[in-house]
DNA sequence: TTGTCTGCAAACACTTTGCACTTTT
DNA sequence: AAAAGTGCAAAGTGTTTGCAGACAA
C-alpha cells in the first residue's frame, strides 16, 4: 500500500499509469507489448503488497485463468520492470522481493522473521545519514537499503514463531 | 580490519580468543574439535576481510598445502560459527558473505557495485533511528542491516566500472 | 516480413543433504 | 565402543539461458 495516502494515478507527481509507463519504456527500447507483458504490469499495478515471482506466477495462474506466462516470462517482464523504474527488488531469505516503486515514496523496512511480512516506514534521517557517511568516503552514493529484522506485534503475541533464520 | 584501533585479544571485551570460544561453544553442544573445523576457524581469524564460503574453501586449499576441508564442511563449518556468534553474515549479489563479528564493534556499509568491495563505518544515529521506529511499530528489532550502495573513489576515477547490479 | 518474444527444457550458481566411512571422545 | 563428523555425489532452490516456433510491428 502506498505510503501516501493522497497517492492516485494522474497526480502531478504521476503523469502516467504504471502500464503508460512500462509501455512507454517498452517502445523507445524497440521491445514490445506482448500480451504476457500486458497482463503481468496489469496485475502488480492492481496490487500493492511486496511479492515475489513464484507468488506472481501462481497469481496469474489463479486470478486469470489459464497460463497467462511461463515462468522464464514472468522473471524476465520482473527485471524489466525493475529497469523501467516500476519495481523496486530486494532479496530476503534466499529470493527477491519486489514492491512498487513509480509514484511511491522512498521508505525503508521492517522485517518480521517470524512471518516474513515487511512492514513499511519513512525516516528523512536514514537518508541524511547515508549521505554524510557517503561524503565522508568520497563514496558516490546511489541508493540505500535499511532493514530492520525482528519480530512484529502479531509474531511476539501468539507462540508462532518460526525459526528466523536472518538470510537478511 | 577491526573498527577500532585499540581492539585487541584479551582485553576485557573479548576474553577468549575466536578459537577458544568456538571451542567452548562446540563442547557445550556436545560437538566435536576436528581437525577441519580447527583449520578454518585459525584461518578465518588470522584474516579480517569479508569473504564468501567459496574463498575460504579456495584459500585454505593454497595456503595450507592439501586438501584441509570439503565444501560441505566448509559451508558447515561457517554456520556454526555464526551460531557461535563469531561471524556475520549477510548476503549480497546472491551469495553469503561473512565477517568477524565477535568482539567488533557494531557497524554497517557502503557497498561499491563496482569492485564489489564492502567498506565499513559506524554510526550511532543509525541504531536509534531503528530503536525508535521499531518502538512505534511495536515491533521487537532483533538487528539491523543498512547498506548504502554506489561507487567507491577507485571505481569512480578509473572507468572500469563493471555493470551495478543491485542484488543488494 | 522482420525481428522480437515466448515457452520448453536444460543449465546455472550457491548451498544443503543422504549415506557409508572415519574420527573424536 | 559409541556418537558425531567427514567427504562424496546427488539433490535442492531460485533464477537464467539456448533455441525453435509464435507473434507484434
Amino acid at each position: 500500500m502506498p505510503l501516501d495516502p493522497d497517492f492516485s494515478l494522474g497526480t502531478v507527481a504521476v503523469a502516467l499509469s504504471p502500464a503508460e509507463r512500462f509501455a512507454e519504456f517498452l517502445r523507445t527500447r524497440g521491445k514490445r507489448i506482448t500480451k504476457q507483458r500486458r497482463a503481468i504490469v496489469d496485475h502488480v499495478a492492481g496490487r500493492h503488497e511486496h511479492f515475489d515471482a513464484e507468488q506472481l506466477l501462481a497469481d496469474l495462474r489463479t486470478t486469470r485463468a489459464g497460463a497467462v506466462a511461463s515462468r522464464p516470462t514472468v522473471y524476465r517482464t520482473l527485471s524489466e520492470m525493475v529497469d523501467a523504474g516500476l519495481l523496486n527488488k530486494m532479496v530476503l531469505d534466499g529470493r527477491a522481493v519486489y514492491e512498487h516503486d513509480y509514484g511511491y515514496p522512498r521508505h525503508d523496512h521492517l522485517y518480521c522473521s517470524g512471518c516474513r511480512r515487511l512492514i513499511e516506514f519513512s525516516s528523512a534521517e536514514v537518508a541524511k545519514i547515508c549521505d554524510a557517511v557517503a561524503a565522508s568516503h568520497q563514496f558516490r552514493a546511489r541508493s540505500h537499503r535499511l532493514i530492520v529484522s525482528g519480530l512484529c506485534v502479531d509474531c511476539r503475541t501468539s507462540k508462532r514463531r518460526t525459526r528466523h533464520q536472518d538470510r537478511v
